[in-house]
DNA sequence: CCTGCGTGTTGACCCAAGTCAAAGGGAATA
DNA sequence: TATTCCCTTTGACTTGGGTCAACACGCAGG
């Protein structure tokens, strides 16, 4: 396959708006057309990148849904996040030069490559990228420390309704629906993700659809009351 | 106070190798000295910045020792890092121009000020500080990782394991010894970042000093048997 | 010296979530 | 259409850590 047959220009596509900077000139954004080397298809259930594979590029998710996880020795893994199209992934790949934990795609996806050093390069020469780069670095860092006050001081019911908040919140600016979303991945990663066991999530969601705040079909979700789950992951003085 | 009297070259700053790039030249090592604005003192207690704050700095630590935490609405936070010498903090504020979470010194502190807008400068001219930038960034989302698997995969005798072998790694990494550590933060504070309420960080102590594991007097700890902390740690698979 | 307060320890009890086990449902393949 | 595999749900029981409460320690200030 010829990669330049798959290249697209940065400047008309559809994500722009979600994984580069704004309002850049025009001579900038030819600039950054550069930044994308090459696009390649991930089918489901592949990975993009595992634990301790050299460090190359980022990529920026064109179509599909990814995990990353970290896998421990012993066989378990800790699953980090859950990516969708207009995101970036690959940042923890840059401290030791190679990649410290997988990403696999939980659809069939495809993502454009951005090598890093292309990357550094025109981020050197456009100060707008340069930018940019660092403020998606610090979102991921300020990300996870939404996670861990989640992992670290919410209760199961809580860390569900933060989870599917955050899942639609980001559908949402996607151009998706505020209330409906499929869900890419099984209870398990869910758990994986909040700290929990597949049956606690199981269960929560349950529980959610007796107090007639979701419906839930399978991976189908529908969320019928919002503010009942804002009220869950705000309150959690639940009561005193 | 004129700034300038408290002003101090990086380059001949012995903690040069923690927070500087390595293998500069001359030249790049003068234009580096322009990073630090100025030192800035901290006493115990008082607060770098706050959640909400302007961002306009990162802050290289020179002594002391901070804890970054999330405040909840509810009066609780959530401690999301401790921070020592040649660490950098403030990385949180890139994103949205304004900080998102408290950085308080848990003992008197000094810290190098550096402007923002001038280390993207300088970065855009040294390549080997905007590398240094990019991994300083990538190596704290691989940290928050590490919480993330600490937090949602260990119990509690393996998260304080987990939290007293990254202190003494890095204490010792700065000249202190590898088996002995004084506690800069209240049982609270331990608590809140390893997801577990202070009695339960109380009484997996006792619990290490039954074992003979560690010695602890108030907050000077000595690790007896640093071996069985790490066996806590990676064989979380805890008998099947 | 005593007093008070922030910090730390310990005990008794409880509950949210984990564990183990069984069974149901969908979707893909033969 | 039947078979299989995975995912999911639900029930019954257990348990690690949370909660509440009492008390001990050490330091700062009067």
């Amino acid at each position: 396959m010829n990669p330049q047959a798959i290249k697209v220009a940065c400047s008309n596509c559809n994500l722009r708006e979600l994984c580069m900077p704004m309002g850049l000139t025009e001579q900038d954004l030819n600039r950054l057309d550069d930044l994308v080397a090459v696009r390649r298809k991930i089918k489901r259930g592949t990975t993009l990148f595992t634990n301790g594979e050299k460090f190359s590029s980022l990529y920026a998710i064109r179509t599909g849904f990814f995990k990353t996880c970290l896998a421990t020795e012993d066989g378990r893994d800790q699953v980090t996040g859950f990516q969708m199209a207009g995101e970036i992934i690959g940042l923890d790949g840059i401290v030791n030069d190679q990649h410290s934990c997988d990403a696999v795609a939980l659809e069939d996806a495809e993502v454009c490559v951005m090598p890093f050093d292309r990357i550094e390069e025109i981020s050197r020469e456009v100060t707008a990228l340069q930018h940019h780069v660092h403020k998606i670095m610090s979102r991921e860092i300020v990300r996870e420390h939404g996670v861990m006050l989640l992992l670290g001081s919410m209760r199961a019911e809580e860390r569900l309704a933060a989870f599917l908040l955050n899942l639609v919140q980001r559908l949402h600016a996607r151009g998706f629906s505020q209330s409906e979303l499929i869900l890419r991945m099984t209870r398990e990663e869910i758990g994986s993700y909040l700290g929990l066991k597949l049956e606690t999530v199981s269960r929560t969601f349950s529980k959610f659809v007796e107090d007639g705040t979701v419906e839930v079909k399978q991976r189908h979700v529908r969320i019928l009351d919002t503010e009942a789950l804002q009220r869950l992951v705000t309150n959690h003085n639940h009561c005193h």
